[in-house]
RNA sequence: GUCCCCAUCGUCCAGAGGCCCAGGACGUGGCCCUUUCAAGGCCAAAACACGGGUUCGAAUCCCGUUGGGGACGCCA
C-alpha cells in the first residue's frame, strides 16, 4: 500500500500537485526543480538522531532527483529557541555531509529562512483568512481554555474548543476590542472529511469532527506551527513534505489551510519514528541521542549516515554497507517502511567498523589526526616524513577498531618511546628464566634493516625457536610483551616490522635488563 | 477517553497470493584460520501476534481482537 496509484487519481480529481504543476517543459533551462524538500528543525534542542534521519531522508530524496534541499529554522517559539541550538543543528548537519541549497546562511530566493523573520507574513496570511470568513478572532483567555480542558480530562472526556467566539455579534466584538482584550485567530473548521495519500502509509482519512477550530495566530501575534509551516511550505514551493510520523495528525489541519489559501498541496511522506530499546520514543534517558555526541565518541559521519539510512528504509536488496553516493543512487520514498524502528547501537558500531575498514588509509589517518593531537600522541613528522609509516600503522590497527579513539589505546605502543610492561602480561610471558638467551639468539637472527619484513621476521623467529628447542609461541608471547608491553596486539611479525629494526633492538635490550633484574 | 499509524527472528530490513516448512544484516553460540586480540570464512539457534474470513492456494487481501506507537496546546 505504498505505491503510487494515488497519484493518477489525485491528479484527475483532487487539487493540483506540485509534482505535476512544477515540472518544466523539456528544454526549458529555467524550469523549477521538480522536487523541493525541506528540513525544518525547531532550535529548542540539539540535533537528535531522529531529526538527523528525517533530514537525511529529505536530503537523499532531493539529491536523488536533482531537487533542492532547504533548511528552515522554525523558531517561532522565541522562549525556547536559542542561537546555540541553531549552531548545533547546523553543525550536526554539516558533519553528516547533508548540505542545503537554501537556508539561513546560504540564503536563497525564498528567504528569510528563519521563521522569526517572517512574522509579518504569517500575520497577513491569517488576517486574510479572517477577511475571507475562513477564520475568526478569538478572545477566549488561555486560562479559561486550560481550565475547561483540565476539567474535561478529569472527567475522562475529550475536549474540543467550544467555539465560544465563532459567531460573536458585532456588539460583543466591539466590547472585547474596547476592553483591549487580546485576540487570537482561529481557523473555522468546516464539517466534512479530509483525506490524503501518504507516500509511505497510503490513504489516510480524517473526519473534521475530531478537529477543533485551531489557533493560527496567537494573541502575541506569533503564528502557531500549523500556520507557519503551511505558509512557508507554500512560499518556498515545497513539493514533498517528508517528516516524522508524529505529524500525521497535523496533516488534515494543514490540508485545510492549503485549501483555504487556494494553493496546490505537496505530497506527504510520513516516516516512522525511532524508538529506544524499550520501544519508547527515543529520548535522553536512552543514552546518547544527539548527533554531536556520536561524533564526540568517535563515530564516522559515513557510518552514522549509513546506519540511519537503514533505520526505516530499505533499498530492497540484501545490502547493508553504502557510501553516501550509493545511498543517493538507491534512495526511494517507497522503500520507507511503515513501522517504528528501534535504535540499535551495536549495529552502529558494526557500520562504523565497516566504514573504517573500507576507507583509504590516508583518509582514516586524517580523521585520526585530531584525536592523536588531543591525546598528545601526535608528532609533526606524521604529517610529513612519517606519513607513510602512520598509514601503515593505521592499516595494522583498523581491523581492531570500533570507534576512532580505539586507535589511541591500541596504537600507543607504536607512538611512544618506551612501553610499560603490563604486570599480568609480564608475569605470564616473561617469567621463564631461559628467555634471555632465546631472545639474544633471536636478536642475531633478525633480518637486516633492508629486509625487515613480516615474512623474514617470522622465518627468523621460527628458526630460533627450532634451534633453541622451544615452541615458537613462547618466543612470540615474550616478544609481544617486550614490544608492546601487553598480551594482546596485532600479529607480532607485523608489529616488529612496523616498529622497525631500531626500536625492536631497543626494546629487546630493555627486556634483557628486565629479565636480568627479576 | 477520542482519532490516527503500525504489527515477519532479541534488533534492523527482504517479502506486491503460489518462487517461502520465510531470505539478508547486527547481536548470540560453534567451528576454521591463528602466536594473542580483532578482522575474515563456514555453520547453527532464532520470526510471519491471535482469531475469523476471501481463495484451489495467504506472511502477503478483508474483518475483528490483542499489543505497541503517535496525536489530541495561544509547543513544534
Amino acid at each position: 500500500m505504498r505505491r503510487f496509484p494515488a497519484v493518477a487519481r489525485r491528479a484527475k480529481a483532487g487539487p493540483r500537485c506540485w509534482s505535476r504543476a512544477s515540472v518544466g517543459k523539456p528544454g526549458d533551462a529555467r524550469a523549477l526543480p521538480v522536487i523541493r524538500v525541506r528540513f525544518a528543525p525547531s532550535p529548542t534542542g540539539y540535533l537528535h538522531v531522529g531529526g538527523a534521519r528525517t533530514a537525511l531522508f529529505n536530503w537523499l530524496f532531493a539529491r536523488r532527483h536533482g531537487g533542492a534541499f532547504i533548511l528552515r529554522i522554525e523558531d517561532t517559539d522565541a522562549e525556547r529557541s536559542s542561537w546555540d541550538m541553531v549552531a548545533g543543528i547546523v553543525d550536526g548537519l554539516r558533519w553528516l555531509g547533508l548540505d542545503w541549497d537554501e537556508g539561513p546562511d546560504t540564503g536563497g530566493p525564498h528567504g528569510p529562512y528563519f521563521q522569526s523573520q517572517r512574522l509579518d507574513r504569517y500575520r497577513a496570511m491569517a488576517e486574510r483568512l479572517v477577511v475571507d470568513g475562513l477564520a475568526y478572532y478569538c478572545y477566549c483567555s488561555p486560562d479559561r481554555l486550560k481550565a475547561k480542558r483540565d476539567e474535561a480530562e478529569q472527567a475522562g472526556r475529550a475536549w474540543k474548543y467550544d467555539r465560544a467566539c465563532c459567531e460573536l455579534t458585532p456588539d460583543r466584538i466591539a466590547a472585547f476590542e474596547a476592553g483591549a482584550a487580546p485576540r487570537a485567530i482561529r481557523f473555522r473548521v468546516p464539517p466534512g472529511r479530509t483525506s490524503f495519500d501518504d507516500l509511505v502509509h497510503g490513504h489516510i482519512e480524517f473526519d473534521h469532527e475530531h478537529l477543533e477550530d485551531f489557533v493560527l495566530l496567537r494573541s502575541d501575534q506569533h503564528p502557531t506551527y500549523q500556520l507557519s509551516v503551511v505558509v512557508d511550505d507554500i512560499d518556498m514551493e515545497i513539493t514533498h513534505v517528508v517528516r516524522g510520523d508524529d505529524h500525521i495528525s497535523n496533516t488534515p489541519k494543514q490540508l485545510l489551510l492549503y485549501a483555504a489559501f487556494r494553493q496546490p498541496i505537496p505530497r506527504f511522506a510520513h516516516v516512522p519514528l525511532i524508538l529506544g530499546p524499550d520501544k519508547k520514543r527515543l529520548s535522553k534517558r536512552h543514552g546518547a541521542t544527539s548527533v554531536t555526541e556520536y561524533r564526540r565518541r568517535g563515530y564516522l559521519p559515513e557510518a552514522m549516515v549509513n546506519f540511519l539510512s537503514l533505520l526505516g528504509w530499505s533499498p530492497g536488496a540484501d545490502r547493508e554497507v553504502f557510501t553516501r553516493d550509493e545511498l543517493v543512487a538507491a534512495f526511494t520514498l517507497e522503500g520507507i517502511s511503515g513501522g517504528n524502528a528501534v535504535f540499535n547501537p551495536e549495529k552502529l558500531d558494526w557500520f562504523n567498523a565497516q566504514q573504517m575498514q573500507r576507507m583509504p588509509a590516508a583518509e582514516l589517518a586524517g580523521r585520526l589526526e585530531p584525536w592523536l593531537r588531543e591525546s598528545g600522541l601526535w608528532e609533526d613528522r606524521y604529517a610529513t616524513a612519517d606519513r607513510a609509516w602512520l598509514e601503515r600503522l593505521v592499516d595494522l590497527i583498523r581491523p581492531r577498531m570500533k570507534r576512532l579513539p580505539d586507535f589511541l589505546d591500541q596504537a600507543r605502543p607504536f607512538l611512544v618511546d618506551t612501553v610499560e610492561y603490563d604486570p599480568a602480561a609480564g608475569e605470564k610471558y616473561l617469567s621463564d628464566p631461559t628467555l634471555a638467551d632465546h631472545l639474544r639468539v633471536l636478536a642475531d637472527e633478525l633480518p637486516p634493516a633492508d629486509r625487515f619484513q613480516p615474512d623474514q621476521i617470522e622465518a627468523a623467529v621460527r628458526r630460533t625457536a627450532e634451534r633453541r628447542r622451544v615452541k615458537a609461541a613462547t618466543l612470540i608471547h615474550a616478544l609481544r610483551v617486550a614490544m608492546t608491553g601487553r598480551s594482546v596486539s596485532p600479529g607480532i611479525f607485523d608489529v616488529l616490522a612496523v616498529l622497525g629494526p631500531d626500536r625492536v633492538r631497543d626494546r629487546l635490550d630493555r627486556v634483557h635488563h628486565f629479565l636480568a633484574s627479576s
